[in-house]
DNA sequence: TAGTGGTCTAGACCACCTG
DNA sequence: AGGTGGTCTAGACCACTAG
C-alpha cells in the first residue's frame, strides 16, 4: 500500500481496515508518521484523513495517547432547517404567510430572554393552506432593530436570519395534541397529533429569541444520517 | 491585522466582518493569497480556516469564482442518536428491553429492503416503565449473522452499532396518534401524541434495516444549533 | 519526560471554472 | 486563458498528556 496520494484514498483505506475488522473497535491504530510511510504520502495528508474520520466520529485522537477506533460510534444526524419561504416554494407549492393578533394567541407566561419582549405570531400557507404555526419571541433589547422593524414585509424568520449571523441555540422536537386555537390556526381536530420544534437562539451570552413551531398534522421532517 | 497565527483567529476576524457588514450577505471577499498577505501568515492557514467557516455554511467557495458570504445561510442542526441502553442510564434509571413476539404487531406489510426480512419488534423500558417502541426489519441478506443472532443477549439496537459500521441513511421525524397497539405497549391512551422516528439504514447500494421508533408520549428530542 | 497529534510554513502543481 | 481554491510536501515547533 504506497503511492496512495489523496486524503480521501486515505479516509477509504481506513475505513476499509476499520470495517474489516483489521483495526477493530476500540483498537490502538498506527500513528501519523508511520502510517505516512506506509502510505508513502507526508504526515499532513495523513492527518487531513484522520481528522475527517474523526470528525465523522469514528475515531477518536489525543496527543500522546493517539488514535483509536471508536467503541460504539455515536450516530450523529444533519438537521437542515430550511428558510420557511423555500421549503414551501420547493414542494412547488405558493407561499403566503399571515401575521397573528396576539389576542388570537393563547395567554402564556413570556419567554425569560434576558431583556425586553416582543412576540411576534405568524401563520405560514401553503398554497392558501395552513402549513405551520410560528409563535416567536424575539428579545428587542438584544435584538436592536427588531422593535422597529416591520414583520409584514419580511416574517420574523427571514428578518432574524438577514440581520442575525452566527448564532447558536437548541431545538426540542416533541409531539404535541393540538390546543383549541392550534387546531383553528391549523384547520385540523382539536388533539391532532403536532410535530412541535422549539427552538432558543442565543449569540454570545444573550437569549436572542424563542420559538415554537407547530407543524400541521402530516408533517414528516427529514434528516441526513 | 497582521501576526495573525492561528486559524481560529481568522475565523474569528472573518466572522467579525461578516457580522459587522464589512463583508456583507453575498459579496465576495478577497482570496486566500490577499487575505494571507495582510494577516502575515501562510495561505495554507487561510486555508483551513476558510475551509471551517464554508462547512459551517458561511461561506461559498468555488475555485476561480471566488469565494462568497452566503446570502441566506441555512441553519444546521446536529441530532446525536445516542445508544438506546445510555439515553436511559444517563437519566440515572435503570434499563431493560423486552422483546415482542411479532404477533403482537400490527399486521402491516414489510418494507423492501432488497432481500429476506426479518422483523425484531422490542420494547425499551426506563424503570420498567415503557420508554420507547422499536419496530425493526433486517436484511438479513445484506446483514451476514442477524439471521443467527441472539437478540435476547443484545437487542438488534446495539448488535447492529457493533457489527455494521459506516452506514448511511435518512431519518425522518413525525407526530402520529397512538394506535391501539402502540398504546397497549406504552401504556398510554389511544390517539396520543407519539413522537415517531423512521429511520432506513443504507451501506453502499443495500439497505440494511428499517426501523420505526415511536416514543412514549411527552418526550422531547433535543438537537444542537 | 517523551511520544503523540495539532498546527504553521513556503513552495509547488493541478483541477476547475468564469470571463 | 488565466485566476481561484484544493491539495500535497518536507520540515519545523508546539501543546498536550500518558506512563
Amino acid at each position: 500500500m504506497s503511492g496512495v496520494q489523496s486524503w480521501q484514498a486515505i479516509v477509504e483505506e481506513v475505513s476499509r481496515r476499520i470495517g474489516a475488522r483489521i483495526w477493530p473497535p476500540g483498537d490502538l491504530i498506527p500513528n501519523e508518521a508511520d502510517l505516512a510511510a506506509e502510505f508513502g504520502c507526508s504526515r499532513s495528508t495523513v492527518n487531513r484523513a484522520l481528522r475527517a474520520l474523526a470528525e465523522q466520529g469514528v475515531l477518536e485522537r489525543r496527543r500522546k495517547a493517539g488514535t483509536r477506533v471508536c467503541e460504539m460510534p455515536e450516530s450523529r444526524a444533519r438537521l437542515h432547517i430550511p428558510v420557511i419561504r423555500e421549503q414551501i416554494t420547493q414542494t412547488g407549492a405558493r407561499y403566503r404567510f399571515r401575521l397573528l393578533p396576539v389576542g388570537q394567541m393563547p395567554r402564556v407566561t413570556a419567554p425569560d430572554l434576558g431583556g425586553a419582549v416582543l412576540r411576534v405570531p405568524c401563520l405560514h400557507l401553503a398554497d392558501d393552506r395552513p402549513f405551520l404555526l410560528e409563535d416567536r419571541w424575539i428579545n428587542t433589547t438584544a435584538v436592536p432593530g427588531a422593535a422597529t422593524a416591520d414583520f409584514r414585509q419580511a416574517n420574523a424568520n427571514e428578518w432574524l436570519l438577514r440581520h442575525v449571523p452566527f448564532t447558536t441555540g437548541e431545538i426540542a422536537l416533541s409531539a404535541q395534541a393540538a390546543s383549541a386555537a392550534e387546531a383553528r390556526h391549523l384547520e385540523c381536530a382539536q388533539g391532532a397529533a403536532l410535530l412541535v420544534h422549539d427552538r432558543v437562539t442565543r449569540q454570545g451570552g444573550a437569549t436572542l429569541t424563542a420559538v415554537r413551531l407547530a407543524h400541521a398534522p402530516g408533517y414528516r421532517m427529514q434528516l441526513l444520517l
